[in-house]
DNA sequence: ACCTGAACACCGTTCAAGT
DNA sequence: ACCTGAACACCGTTCAAGT
């Protein structure tokens, strides 16, 4: 239970999310080669291995950066279902959202969807799954509300979660689009929902 | 220009070309982590420094592993396109080929796709653009059949083309399938196939 | 041209010890 | 409970030298 006057003065934020702050951090910064154990502890102000009380190893550490993600990725679409009327423009907002984090984080974005030394399953797994429930939710919705096409939602929403994030992954590499712009996020998930509103 | 005789005893493969291949091999058997420059000379038989006479330094290595298995792609869209009387055809080999190269060897396509320490232009970026045009050809030719629906080919490939990686990246890391296989590739593709042909 | 061996800085990880 | 400091093995990279 951390409180308000906890969080504005910093004082008491425990070490060990010190530490995933800090990785978050140098993710965003450096990318994942930055993110070394010893840089983290150093941010932190500890000492080089103190880490290791928190943290069996750099992949759990690294895996409790993807939860937090995973985590804030899952409120964002259970928000964007619940402060919208339409279903169709929570999907919208639920996609942006989406997008904008992968294009503004691309290291923690591959950290959570791409990045194969972190474990295979476990609490992370779990988390990634109940973000992809919640994204799930928001398709049902639509499907009642009829902006989108009727039948099995799951591999319905499996096509735009995977289409979205092959988007995002290709734009971040930068190796499928060239300069005049060939494969953009945006226009290429603007297609498969014209394509699914027909 | 190697002869067939060159291939079939190994014997004067040039050092630069086994260092390509072991690296993938390591990729292959232990993934990203398990290639390191020592790895790669000790497995082709020289000192741990000796590929820093062909390569300037990891990365460079990494990327003519990734440039060969982009160029094999590439090879293996047109001979899709020319071997198959029906576009259709050719487009579902295209895509079969793609699939199995991701899920045969995860981390030799995250390599080409998802490594954020490989140069982001030059040869490599040139060579992942040829296999996309490859496969925007067969695209092409799938308009001009019917088989795929009328209008600008780029983004329509585009599209493709980001649900397959979406779909072989979520599979391969894991993380977005549970174990009742919730989102598969195969199923994936087969839904947006059959929306485009509707 | 192609290669070797020593050396350096950096990193993940372990261990013994300190409050 | 939480942390520190020394130590080890491993790795990328550089340099001087060898054929």
């Amino acid at each position: 239970m951390s409180t308000c006057h906890d969080f504005l003065l910093d004082m008491k934020e425990p070490t060990k999310d010190k530490l995933v702050t800090a990785a978050a951090q140098l993710l965003d910064q450096g990318g994942i080669e930055a993110v070394t154990l010893r840089g983290v502890a150093e941010r932190v102000g500890v000492s080089h291995n103190a880490p290791y009380k928190h943290f069996e190893d750099r992949s759990a550490l690294l895996a409790a950066v993807a939860e937090r993600d995973f985590v804030a990725l899952r409120i964002a679409f259970e928000q964007a279902l619940d402060r919208r009327d339409g279903a169709g423009v929570a999907l919208r907002a639920a996609l942006g959202a989406f997008i904008d984090y992968g294009l503004q984080h691309p290291a923690r974005y591959r950290l959570l969807f791409s990045d194969p030394s972190l474990p295979s399953g476990g609490a992370l797994k779990e988390k990634a799954f109940a973000s992809f429930t919640a994204f799930l939710r928001i398709v049902e919705v639509c499907q009642r509300e009829g902006s989108l096409p009727a039948g099995d939602p799951v591999p319905l929403a499996g096509l735009i979660y995977a289409t979205v994030h092959g988007a995002i992954d290709l734009e971040i590499g930068g190796r499928a689009n060239n300069e005049k712009g060939l494969v953009n996020v945006t226009d290429t998930l603007d297609l498969l929902l014209r394509l699914l509103a027909a």
